[in-house]
DNA sequence: CTACTAACCAAACGATTGTTTGGTAAACTG
DNA sequence: CAGTTTACCAAACAATCGTTTGGTTAGTAG
């Protein structure tokens, strides 16, 4: 019962991100699902639920995947890196509507956007800390 | 005669790079100039000319500081990147809706930027060329 | 004084916006 | 079989969109 909310949110971030949220309508969306655009309102309950839904579970995704990296400070590094660019390169149309969009949504939500983002830089910050107290990073720049 | 209008492309510049072009609405060009927005229409034609004198404008101001360098290849390529810089810093606004925006103008209009742009990326490799053939630059890398 | 222009208002235009409502088939559940 | 859920349509809603129209004011030029 789920599984077509899924599909609109995948032509949702389809359709934001080529037309842009305030470019695409719900008429777009509608005829990407081949329903009436009335019809999409069974599922959702507002246009800008779609986009924070594509936001924050992009939000999310960022996190986790640079939550999953491990070894050395350098070595994590390294791999944060890779893990941002994948996580961009899998899901490029959400990252697209994340980048362009997300300003678009109301204050409350934008400040849990805000702080996931927080949290993501902190998180590479912490890395290059451990880094520079392992001596492997130089110490004589800010983090 | 034309200094109003010139204010109009300077408040569209602003609200088009706060808001978006699509986000931003004649009503709220007119807050910022101080008129109904039905008055707007006794300087231009259309909110999309508004968008276009934007943006090409923009991307004459490009190519004009891109063309002013001077020098051997190496020194001409260093200015080009000081020109690129300067050009978006002394017009931030129009050149964030450039980057953002060019995108929902007509097909026809679209095409003169593209030819624009593409011009200006001719000039770029021009210079590295140039860079190649004297020595100054590695002849192994496509320019 | 006259003619003209620039700048604007007040009001409306049709179209589109996101959203709501009431109803209807088809498919699933007990 | 009856009851419920899922998915959708058809039609309307108020609001806003970009734009047009006709008229008004103030200032400038001859």
């Amino acid at each position: 019962m789920a599984q077509r909310k899924d599909q609109i949110l995948d032509v949702a971030a389809r359709v934001f991100s080529e037309r842009g949220y305030k470019g695409a309508s719900m008429q777009n969306l509608a005829e990407g699902l081949g329903i009436l655009r009335g019809s999409i309102y069974a599922h959702i309950a507002s246009k800008e639920d779609l986009l924070f839904d594509i936001v924050d579970s992009g939000a999310d995704r960022f996190i986790f995947r640079l939550g999953q990296v491990t070894g050395s400070a350098p070595m994590k590094l390294r791999a944060a890196f890779t893990a941002h660019i994948e996580t961009i390169a899998e899901h490029l149309e959400a990252s697209t509507v994340f980048l362009n969009d997300w300003r678009f949504l109301s204050a409350d939500r934008k400040r849990i956007i805000e702080t996931k983002r927080r949290a993501y830089e902190k998180m590479i910050e912490d890395i290059i800390e451990e880094g520079i107290a392992q001596r492997h990073f130089r110490s004589d720049l800010d983090p």
